[in-house]
DNA sequence: CCCTTGACTTAGA
DNA sequence: GTCTAAGCCAAGG
């Protein structure tokens, strides 16, 4: 498993109309005290399909700068994130991560009773 | 191997 | 609120 497959699949996790950090992130997928590198996986977000827009530096800002950033505030906006002038409230719109430690398997076997059971 | 580059983060002023 | 300095760490030359 790859360091970038690992930021991948956690920037994958966050559910429309939530955002994250790019230290939570990484602390996320298992590689704390590398937020600069989830901003470099996630240079080849859009060909991946990744919800790359949710993710935002300490305190909810945008860091992306220029046309980039005026279109990352754009998406995020059409998924009803509300903006505090040039901040995202992370009080209301962060996204917490489930810790995946406690049992990853055992969260697979819950959702599949979910989906038989109803 | 050394050095530079960043869509980072924290702490201080 | 802004700005700077230092710490951080994978990728690429």
């Amino acid at each position: 498993m790859g360091y970038f497959e690992d930021i991948q699949r956690c920037v994958r996790r966050i559910p429309r109309g939530k955002t994250a950090t790019y230290g939570s992130v990484a602390r996320a997928a298992g590689h704390p005290g590398t937020a600069r590198q989830v901003a470099w996986a996630l240079r080849d977000a859009t060909a991946l399909g990744l919800p790359w827009q949710r993710v935002l530096g300490s305190g909810g800002k945008i860091l992306l700068k220029g046309e980039p950033g005026l279109h990352q505030r754009m998406l995020l906006e059409i998924e009803g994130i509300p903006f505090k002038g040039s901040r995202v409230d992370l009080k209301k719109c962060e996204f917490h991560f489930p810790c995946a430690k406690a049992g990853s398997r055992v969260r697979r076997t819950l959702r599949r009773k979910s989906l038989r059971g109803g």
